[in-house]
DNA sequence: TATTGTTATACTCTATAACTATA
DNA sequence: TATAGTTATAGAGTATAACAATA
């Protein structure tokens, strides 16, 4: 077992961290000046890429909360009408979690400031050349 | 002004933020076995670099947190002995905190697993020609 | 029996503002 | 006046456990 890192090693390290870091604080930053949270974000984001709605266990495992965490997070979400709860077709006890016409109008104009600001931040700081590089290398970080 | 990014940049995006996601949830793990919480971690190792003990205003600057969640902090890791609070000496007004042997102790525990960690996720899953790419890379990002 | 979703509840953490003391 | 640090306080968010309804 390796007992130290070396300078270099420690270096790519704390890149990483301050890297993830500095991303995650500014988005957030963003996301406040819309009045959402990040969580909150990741909830209409998630809704925003199908068009069924999702149900609320399935919702909670892929956000990595709990149920009565997401139950309180659509609550307020919905109190806003972003997102709107509807009873499931196939599973009686199921609710489908789907954003309302509201949600998806904010998510189209909070996506591209998202956007822009991930590539002022992140994207156009790396060389090209270098990108799949990085690409592949952080997938190997986030991979089971 | 760009207005998407591309599969490739998406994709890198992705993998950066699941990256920095995964090193946080799996580093928090380790850490709650020691009951520490990351902002707790990040008091202890910031004390652990030097020898001197280190001034509220500036640690919590440091740790961007406000004077106040600082107080806090420190009072749970004081109740624990883990860090001790001394007047200093050159400003009446100001407050050092320091390690205590036992939170010197713990911070040596803590330390080797947390390295282990970063190796086994992080530096051994990349080849070691691309790291250096991905670590200028990544400066990038966290660069102001 | 297991799972879906909600509720009640308690707890942790954070920030704001007011305050004291010193620079 | 500004800064160091604490305190009081309130608010947001999270998890646990108990619950009802359905699978």
């Amino acid at each position: 077992m390796a007992r130290h890192l070396s300078d270099d090693e420690l270096a790519a390290y704390f890149a990483l961290r301050g890297a993830g870091d500095r991303l995650q604080r500014v988005v957030a930053q963003q996301l406040r000046a819309h009045d959402l949270t990040e969580v909150q974000f990741a909830i209409l984001a998630q809704l925003g890429s199908g068009t069924d709605g999702i149900g609320m266990s399935e919702l909670a495992r892929g956000l990595v909360v709990t149920k009565s965490g997401l139950t309180y997070q659509a609550g307020q979400l919905e109190s806003r009408g972003l997102v709107a709860r509807r009873p499931s077709t196939d599973d009686d006890r199921g609710v489908l979690l789907h954003l309302t016409p509201d949600g998806r109008a904010l998510l189209a104009r909070v996506l591209p400031a998202h956007i822009t600001l991930v590539r002022e931040l992140f994207i156009d700081r790396i060389d090209p050349a270098d990108l799949a590089i990085v690409r592949d290398a952080l997938a190997q970080v986030a991979r089971d």
